[in-house]
RNA sequence: GCCGAGGUAGCUCAGUCGGUAGAGCAGCUGAUUCGUAAUCAGCAGGUCGUGGGUUCAAGUCCCAUCCUCGGCUCCA
């Protein structure tokens, strides 16, 4: 096989295999690129990834932003160069003591952890120097450095080596490369269009929600950002007991018992805000007395878990379904905290099923049809991941095999493509993934069905089966939207800010032309009102066009202009924000229309 | 938590070498009564994230601290 076609096999299709190839090349070329700036930087490794590449460097100097053009240019010469890349076998021992000379330790360490009696080694001989750049790869690479000519610096980061934060920590460089100008322009663009859509950006504009810096990683709600949230969880609650869950309300803080038993002080206390139930001022040495130790719950399992065990349960009741939207709180590292994808408190449409082992595939398919309904209500597309055993589980193959097959089964019976992930399952269970589409492609982790043979085992729970004996439950963790957070942070990128009408906090805006009409916009907007409409009334003496245009930024879907036509003919002239004028309709054939968008679609 | 960048009016941003804090938009007041994406004028708005320090003098220099942002999974 021709060096540069190497490892063919491992990708999709040949596009993919092409820019991971052009993508590793563009990073070599970095590499060689910084090395030329700072001869001391040491290489740690410098994979393709989505989108790009990015290189690791340890270097005692720091690498900023300011210095990704003069990286850029000394990469372009290398481009110009036009060097080959050349693929060599060398002996391990060899290459160790070449890589030692050199100072590149990671290299050393890389290839004592590969155990081969050789590795391959791509040089980069230079026709103008003497000089020839080499790194430790598997490659495959292009053929020579001037097929890597689309690219673009984007940021440097931290990271740590071989991502273990008790080593070194490198800078890393992220890099972007296309196989023509256009991709790279175009993805340039999607990379600008994305950040005009960022929730972090639009909901504080559009007035739905605000942060604060004395409550880091927890959401303020303003009215449009609740009515929002109360929309989707007030809907999912009701779909949710239509479709025959109990919905439950939860206490906050438990003694830490109830995390002693789920596991979550052993294995998650690090995540938990926990407080001294004593009377305690500060200064006091707080948790070190012996009053009892509170924590705030991060999920409601434990919760339902005693609310199933607090009563004799028969196999007759099964399936049991909790749902509750309780406040979560999880400490997570200041340092991860960002806009309302990763907070601190949140609330979920979570739910835990309990049932017997044959009644998982029935209510996984449940669950499918549930969540298909769903995200096509938002137009949006997914992927389904069945994640199998990992090899440090617990509970026996009999019972994973079972659960696995379960599962897979409900996957076939609801029609969808799906793909597995060996060995991905949570150690307590197989799962199922959703990855969501938004409109700009990217994908987001939303939806989640998790089996779980452990925690019932913890809590000691039982129910008495048709044969007169004790039986544990399986418990299915399974969520829709997720967090609601997060999930609104999807939407508000998804849709741009410009909701659907069901969903838009203000529907219509009533503006008048002049003072004269200020009594017929008085009419329209009751009219409205009266209807359930989620409506306001610009009554300000601004200019009509002025007016429109401040409504237009605020995504407003509808704007119902009155003037003197309207007052003499009884109508409202509307302006669609996705369509624009529509002229002169009927007060009430427009109520209809807005009524009839309002309604959930799910 | 760690590495890096940032924090100046409600928002977007300017502020040179350390020498009296600025603009546009938004806001308020007044005028204007107007037909589909910005009417005019005036006024007000600031402990420059917070706390220390250096200096005759700090938005600017130094130290600490908080928050926000980019990352810390993609394994040569």
């Amino acid at each position: 096989m021709e060096d540069h076609e190497k490892g063919r096999d491992a990708f999709e299709s040949d596009e993919a295999f092409k820019l991971h190839r052009l993508r590793h090349s563009t990073a070599h070329i970095m590499a060689q690129a910084i090395q030329r700036l700072w001869p001391h930087a040491k290489l740690a490794i410098g994979p393709s990834i989505e989108d790009g590449f990015y290189y690791d460097i340890g270097l005692p100097e720091t690498i900023s932003e300011e210095d990704l053009p003069r990286i850029e240019q000394q990469m372009k010469k290398i481009v110009k160069e036009n060097q080959p890349f050349e693929r060599e076998e060398w002996d391990a021992e060899t290459a160790k003591t070449w890589f030692a000379e050199h100072g590149q330790k990671y290299k050393v360490e890389l290839i004592e952890g590969f155990g081969d009696d050789t590795v391959s080694i791509y040089k980069n001989p230079s026709k103008k120097s003497d000089d020839v750049f080499l790194d430790l790869c598997r490659g495959p690479h292009v053929p020579r450095t001037g097929n890597c000519k689309h690219f673009k610096l984007l940021k440097v980061s931290g990271a740590y080596w071989r991502a273990d934060a008790t080593k070194d920590q490198l800078q890393r460089v992220y890099g972007t490369v296309w196989s023509t100008r256009e991709e790279l322009d175009q993805y340039l663009f999607r990379l600008e269009e994305a950040k005009k859509r960022d929730h972090r950006r639009i909901g504080p504009q559009l007035d739905l929600f605000m942060l604060h810096e004395w409550a880091p990683g927890s959401a303020f709600w303003l009215p449009k950002g609740e009515h929002i949230y109360n929309t989707l969880s007030t809907r999912m609650r009701g779909l949710l007991v239509d479709n025959g869950y109990m919905s439950v309300k939860t206490p906050l803080v438990f003694d830490k018992s109830l995390f002693e038993t789920s596991g979550h002080w052993a294995h998650y206390q690090e995540n938990l805000f926990h407080f001294a139930e004593g009377h305690h001022l500060e200064g006091d040495s707080d948790e070190e007395d012996d009053s009892r130790i509170l924590a705030m719950k991060p999920m409601n399992c434990p919760c339902h878990m005693l609310i199933f065990g607090a009563k004799k349960r028969s196999y007759r009741e099964l399936p049991i379904r909790i749902h509750d939207q309780g406040v979560l709180h999880r400490n997570e590292l200041s340092g991860t905290l960002s806009g309302l994808t990763r907070v601190r408190q949140f609330q979920q449409d979570d739910a835990h099923i309990f049932c017997s082992e044959d009644q998982i595939a029935d209510e996984v398919a449940d669950l499918m049809v549930l969540i298909d309904k769903i995200y096509g209500a938002f137009g949006m597309t997914f992927e389904v991941y069945l994640s199998t055993r990992p090899e440090d589980k617990l509970g026996d193959d009999a019972l994973w095999d079972q659960a696995e097959g379960a599962l897979a089964e409900a996957l076939k019976r609801s029609g969808k493509e799906y793909k597995v992930k060996e060995g991905d399952g949570a150690f307590y269970g197989p799962k199922i993934d959703f990855d969501v589409y938004d409109a700009l492609g990217r994908a987001h982790q939303c939806a989640t069905i998790q089996l779980d043979f452990q925690l019932p085992r913890r809590f000691n729970l039982s129910y008495v089966g048709a044969d007169n004996s004790a039986h544990t439950p399986v418990v299915i963790h399974r969520a829709i939207f997720g967090s609601f957070e997060r999930f609104i942070a999807v939407l508000i990128e998804h849709y741009a800010g410009a909701f659907p009408v069901w969903l838009a906090p203000e529907q219509v805006r009533v503006m008048t032309v002049s003072e004269k009409s200020l009594e017929h916009g008085s009419k329209v907007y009751e009219a409205l009102k009266a209807a359930g409409v989620q409506v306001t009334f610009d009554d300000s003496d601004n200019k009509i066009g002025y007016k429109i245009r401040e409504c237009h930024g605020k995504k407003v879907p509808y704007m119902a202009i009155i003037g003197e036509k309207e007052l003499e003919a009884g109508t409202v002239s509307v302006r669609s924000r996705d369509e624009g004028d529509l002229g002169s309709l009927a007060l009430e054939a427009f109520v209809l229309r807005v009524a009839g968008e309002a309604q959930i679609p799910f």
